[in-house]
Order: structure tokens, then C-alpha cells, then sequence
DNA sequence: TATATATTTGA
DNA sequence: CAAATATAT
């Protein structure tokens, strides 16, 4: 019998751990070091994907242990009152977590306990795709290209036999809860200000078939567009393995096959290529653990970042007085999700038009979202701060006035999160930095005027970058 | 996965 | 003269 250790795979199938045949024991421990660095949306999520991880063992005639604790500790000790064979789990490639894991390792093979790992959560795992020199890639599209024409793994299918704890010879199990699940509060979370949208397999799987029927085939067209809904919204479902890698590259390659015209088809791999996106950060943060607090990119000296408390609590607020990236904040607070469009404009906005150090854009999200992922939301702040991968300082500054006006033409997303312009007319929002102080009150006195002014700060960023290359 | 500006095109 | 396109940053 094997004890496996969940952590980022809440899911029964398509987990590679899982799907050897043994029978297994699952066990989830509360390790009060990673929730040290979590936020309550995101726990709140995982909770929820929590429960429905353990009513998917009770439907197979089990439970999920729970402990809490340091793993380092918790893992022998249950995997030996337990008389379990093996202790298995899916690789996480974060820092902190492969120096974790390493540590459960050797205390368990201090114990003399074997133990497995597996890569599972990546249709490519990090360090697998390279340059010809075998060198980690730093460029995208190079990566992408390798990424697409290599064959992907098949779906793994269900686990063996759940072993139920209850039934088990086994002498009593210390401080080991039979899936009693702690709530927020226990854990010392507050309630989250956020809806947090529902979690678990079931769910995933609904918006993957959902939108493999359908939104998939207008991605390419739509995907930009925050107001059209389009997107998977599968994010936070990828962030906690509610549903398996394999089993979303194999129901979009169907989607792909069932396509009616070539760019129904090619919609589809502009929606596998984000997948790619996903498989080249976790690369990157294998090959470079320190770009969470360090810039990806080397600059001669010193970005000089501006220190703002003011306009970065505006960001936070949503009072900027840029609708597009005030709507993008406050859909942060309220859903505890952003449209990727959005998210790329907010964070040029802090880094670019505040200059404000990408590090303090990347905490806020990190407190904020409930799809918080280590190497996607390092990756993607430090790509808009021009310190990450393919960085180009001139290239990555977005006009947020013109970013609104292509992307929400009618102003339906911004109004959605900005009721002060509910009664403005879509132009007048679009020229907001251009109208003078007394039209601005007259058509929405609550709502605030741009706190920067944006071309000038353009410029200010531009010779930031210029001084720091040298 | 950009923007501003110069230049060309075409209604 | 507005819109599309090329180019520099």
C-alpha cells in the first residue's frame, strides 16, 4: 500500500502518483510553512477543491487522511503507523518546495521508508525542452516551437484500490483526522473579500468540455477582449491539479480535430500555445529559483524604482483614474481572478507608468488571486517590468487610454467594474486623461482624475531603463 | 503579447 | 485628409 501526499494534484485521475495500480492511502497535510506565504482567497479555494477531493475517495470506499504539521515529520511518522510501503507524490518545481521535498526524502530514507516521486503537473517537464546546446531557453517563440512538435503523454486513468483507513489492522493513528477538513478561521485566515468560484474535478472538467464546445473555436479572436468572457477560466483549476494536464491537452487535440474550418483549428492551438506559456515559466523557475526576488535579466546598475505608497495603494484601490486598469484592480478584489489582457495591463501600469518595483505588483497578486502560481505570475511580472524573459524595455509599454479603447471598445468590462462611468459614454471614457478638471466632474464627479500623467511617465520609464543598462 | 511618429496609400 | 503601413525607440 502506497501513502500518497497530495499537495498541488487535488484529483483522483489523471494523476501519474496515483495511477500505478497499488492500493493507496491519500493524505493532505496542513504545512504551516506554505500557508505561512498563502492568502485567503487562495486557501479558500484549495479548501473547496479539498472537500471534493475527499468526497471523490469517499465515493471509492475511503477517505483522505488529514494531518497537520511539518510534512518533514508528518510523512514518516503516518507512513509508519500506517505500514505503508511507499510514500509518493507529484513533483512541484518551486524553490521552497523542492527544498522541501528533498527534506521529506532524506528524513523518510533516514527512516529506512521508500519514497517516489513523479512528474505530473506539466505536459513537459522543466529542463526537458532546450536549445540544441542544451541550455534552458530565454526567448518564448524558440521554446514554443521545440514545445509544440514534441509528442505529449497520454491521460492517466483512475487509482487503484482506496484503501479505507477505518478497516485497516493498523494501531491508532496519532494527531490524523479522517477527512475532518479545517475551515479558514482554524487555519487563521479571514473570510476572503473575493467570490471565490467553485472548485474540483467535477467543476473543471464541466469548463473544459464547456469550453472545448465551444469558446475554444473564438479564442484567438475574442481571447483579448476582457468583456467577452471567452477564456477557460481553468487557471486556478491547473494551480491545484483539479484537473490533469494530459487529460486538457487530450480534450483540446479532440476539439482540434472536430474543428469546421482551419481557424476554428488554429484557435485551438492559440489556446494550446498559453498551455506552452505555462510549461516555459515552470521552466524557467527550475532553471532560475531566485527570479523570485531577483530580476530574471541582468542590467548593469541598478533599475532605480520609485518608492509611492500613495499611487501604489491608488493601484490597489482601483482609483488610478485609468478605468481600464481601475476595473482590472477592482475585478482582482472582487474575484479574486483577472483577464490575462488586464493583468498585462495593470502590471505595466505599476511598473511602467508608477515605476513601481514589479516585486510589490507580484506580492499584491500573490495575496490576491485565488490562481496565484509561483513561476505564471513571476514570469508574467517580470516580463511586463522588462526584467524577465525576452525583455524589451520599448516594447513594453503600454498606453493603458489606447489599451482600453482597442480592447473595451464599448467600455462594457470597465463599466462592470467602475460603476461611477456607468452613465459615460464609451468615448468620454476613453479620452479620461484628455478631459479637463470640469468635465470630468460633470460626468462622473466620484470618479478619480489619472494620478499620473502617462506620456510623461513613458518617457520617465524609458530613460529609467536607458540609465540602468549603462 | 507596444507605442509614437513618419511615410505612404487611397477614398 | 483619414487610414493603413513602415520604422525608430
Amino acid at each position: 500500500m502506497n501513502l500518497h501526499w497530495h499537495r498541488r494534484d487535488l484529483r483522483v485521475e489523471d494523476n501519474r502518483a496515483l495511477s500505478s495500480g497499488d492500493p493507496v492511502v491519500p493524505v493532505f497535510v496542513f504545512d504551516r510553512e506554505v500557508l505561512g506565504h498563502a492568502a485567503p482567497p487562495r486557501v479558500s479555494y484549495m479548501l473547496s477543491a479539498l472537500e471534493s477531493l475527499r468526497e471523490s475517495y469517499r465515493k471509492r470506499g475511503g477517505d483522505l487522511l488529514v494531518a497537520h504539521g511539518d510534512p518533514r515529520e508528518e510523512l514518516p511518522r503516518i507512513a509508519a503507523e500506517l505500514g505503508a510501503e511507499r510514500v509518493v507524490w507529484n513533483r512541484d518545481y518551486s524553490g521552497l518546495a523542492k527544498r522541501r521535498d528533498a527534506e521529506v526524502r532524506d528524513a523518510l530514507d533516514e527512516d529506512g521508508i521508500v519514497c517516489q516521486s513523479f512528474h505530473d503537473s506539466l505536459l513537459h517537464t522543466p529542463g526537458s525542452i532546450t536549445t540544441n546546446q542544451g541550455d534552458y531557453y530565454s526567448v518564448f517563440t524558440y521554446f514554443w516551437k521545440k514545445w509544440r512538435d514534441r509528442g505529449k503523454g497520454e491521460s492517466f486513468g483512475a487509482p487503484g484500490k482506496v484503501v479505507d483507513v477505518g478497516e485497516m489492522e493498523v494501531a491508532e493513528l496519532t494527531d490524523v483526522e479522517s477527512g475532518d477538513l479545517p475551515t479558514l478561521a482554524d487555519l487563521g485566515f479571514e473570510e476572503p473579500v473575493a467570490e471565490i468560484p467553485p472548485a474540483g474535478a467535477e467543476t473543471a472538467r464541466e469548463l473544459l468540455a464547456a469550453f472545448c464546445d465551444g469558446d475554444v473555436y473564438s479564442y484567438d479572436e475574442k481571447r483579448d477582449y476582457p468583456a467577452q468572457e471567452c477564456t477557460s477560466r481553468l487557471s486556478p483549476h491547473l494551480k491545484f491539479g483539479t484537473i490533469g494536464i494530459r487529460e486538457v491537452w487530450e480534450t483540446t487535440e479532440q476539439a482540434k480535430n472536430d474543428a469546421q474550418t482551419e481557424a476554428d483549428a488554429d484557435s485551438v492551438d492559440g489556446f494550446q500555445r498559453q498551455l506552452a506559456w505555462r510549461d516555459f515559466y515552470a521552466h524557467v523557475l527550475d532553471n532560475r529559483p531566485d527570479v523570485v526576488v531577483e530580476n530574471y535579466k541582468d542590467y548593469q546598475y541598478d533599475i532605480a524604482w520609485r518608492d509611492d505608497p500613495e499611487g501604489v495603494q491608488a493601484w490597489k484601490d482601483g482609483e488610478t483614474g485609468y478605468p481600464i486598469v481601475d476595473a482590472g484592480m477592482r475585478q482582482l478584489r472582487e474575484e479574486a481572478w483577472v483577464h490575462n489582457r488586464v493583468r498585462m495591463i495593470v502590471a505595466t501600469f505599476l511598473t511602467k507608468d508608477l515605476l513601481v518595483d514589479w516585486r510589490e505588483g507580484y506580492d499584491w497578486y500573490r495575496q490576491k488571486l485565488a490562481d496565484h502560481d509561483t513561476a505564471n505570475d513571476n514570469g508574467g511580472w517580470q516580463w511586463a517590468a522588462s526584467t524577465g524573459t525576452d525583455a524589451q524595455p520599448y516594447f513594453r509599454i503600454f498606453n493603458p487610454m489606447t489599451q482600453g479603447e482597442r480592447f473595451d471598445s464599448d467600455a462594457e468590462y470597465i463599466k462592470r467594474f467602475v460603476p461611477e462611468l456607468q452613465d459615460v459614454p464609451s468615448k468620454k471614457i476613453h479620452e479620461w486623461n484628455d478631459l479637463d478638471e470640469a468635465e470630468r466632474t460633470d460626468l462622473a464627479p466620484d470618479y478619480p482624475a489619472p494620478i499620473v500623467d502617462h506620456s510623461e511617465r513613458r518617457e520617465d520609464a524609458i530613460s529609467m531603463f536607458e540609465n540602468a543598462k549603462g
